[in-house]
Parts: structure tokens; C-alpha cells; sequence
DNA sequence: TAGGGATTTCTGATTTTGTCAGAATAATCC
DNA sequence: GGATTATTCTGACAAAATCAGAAATCCCTA
């Protein structure tokens, strides 16, 4: 798998999460939206995990925040999908529906 | 990631590639069906440790197959998917299409 | 009926992705 | 300043993706 030829199951599904999020997309967001829209939980040490290597890839792009004023803790960082990785997805979306065109109904067992 | 608890992204192709290619899939068949209808060209090592692993999780079943009865070599095996499979299947659709239902048109860049 | 060639499947070994616990960073409040 | 709190990042490891070459097994011919 030579790097960044495609996505993960988890990146794309993060990139969706960033997406929906809107342009001002933060870690705990994302680990939100993926637990509450996909189902899927996971640590926030993955989010940025992830994120980092989709931006390593040019699918996102992130800059830091200004600091929110209340409560501490150190500045947010903001996430945004590129349009490279909105075209990745949709990519792996037209396959996927492609490929699902072509499957029989359940009817063979 | 515990061991079976969701499907890779190939794992995923896989399994909808064994679908289109009905019940008597081989190994050749399903590398096929990645090429054509996918895009995702792999080595047929790679298609068979797929299945595998699909088969460890219950999602697909193998059975070796009669002797061709021309061209020599070693019978071959084919490859259904189980409803298990299936299911699991459909449930990263909706999930996914869930998460679009939810994205919006690409008009803020 | 044994050897050779053909065809298909399987076994290392390696890279990439997925995963998280805990470390590091940095802002706010006394 | 130092404690507290919020957020991000590092280190280590598990699982998935990948392929080159090994193994298995069938057919043919002599």
C-alpha cells in the first residue's frame, strides 16, 4: 500500500465527520460526530492521529485557533477538508455505489 | 482495532466483488472484479489473505472445488459471502450514507 | 507411472492504518 | 508564580494491506 494512494476505513470516515462539522471543525468535534453519526468510538489520541495523516496527505488542512478566553487549556486547532480530499471521497463513494449496482439481490443464500 | 470487530476497506470491496461474481467466486474472479469494477489492482496474494481474514470473521465461507478437468493445476476454491457478511456489509452503507445525509454541498472552501 | 509443466493457493516478511495511554503544551485563575 | 484545566502530540503496539516467492495439486506425455 505506497503511501497515500488511498484511504482508510477511518480516515474516510473522519474526513466525513470534518466535513460535516463545517469549516471550523475542532479534535473533540470530530471524536463527537464519529461516535454520534458513525458509530464509531475511539480515542481522542486517534482523531489527531488520523487528521495528521490525512493532512501528510493533502486530504486536510488545519491552522490554530485563537484561544477561547474562558477556562484555560491550550488553543484549539481547526480542521478542513481540502478539495483533494473532498474528490477522494466522492472518488470512493462513485466505486462503492458502482460496485453495489452490480450486486444481486439476496436471493442465493 | 480488536480482532473482527469492523471491515477494512478492502475487506469491504472484497466482499461486495465476491457478491457480484455470484456464488461459485474464485480467487482469480474476485481479483477480477477488484480491477474492473473497483479500479483497486492488487496481487492475487493479496486476494486470498483478504478472504482469509474474511473467513476468520465469519463473513465469508470457502469450499474446495471439483477438478477442472483441463489445464492442470491445483482445484480451485470458491468463495460465497455469508449473511453475516452481507449484513455487515449493508451496515457501513447506511452508516456512510448516513454520514452524507449529513454533509454540506461543496460551497464553502 | 514418473517426470514435467501448468495453475492455483498459501506462507513469510514488510508497509500502512488503526489504536490508545500517557506525556507535553499552553491558557486561565488564584 | 504555581496549580488547575483543556487541548494536542508522542511512543508503542495491533490489525489490515501488500506482494514475492514457496507450496500444493492437477494434467499430459512418454
Amino acid at each position: 500500500m505506497p503511501k497515500g494512494e488511498h484511504l482508510g476505513d477511518l480516515e474516510e470516515l473522519t474526513l466525513l465527520a470534518v466535513l460535516r462539522r463545517g469549516p471550523a471543525a475542532d479534535g473533540a468535534g470530530v471524536r463527537g460526530e464519529l461516535a454520534e453519526a458513525a458509530g464509531r468510538t475511539v480515542s481522542i489520541s486517534t482523531v489527531y492521529v488520523t487528521l495528521m495523516r490525512l493532512e501528510e496527505k493533502g486530504y486536510t488542512s488545519s491552522w490554530k485557533g485563537e484561544p477561547t478566553g474562558r477556562r484555560g487549556g491550550k488553543a484549539k486547532r481547526h480542521y478542513a477538508v481540502t478539495p483533494e480530499g473532498r474528490a477522494a471521497l466522492e472518488a470512493v463513494r462513485a466505486v462503492r455505489d458502482g460496485m453495489w449496482a452490480g450486486v444481486p439481490d439476496a436471493a442465493d443464500a
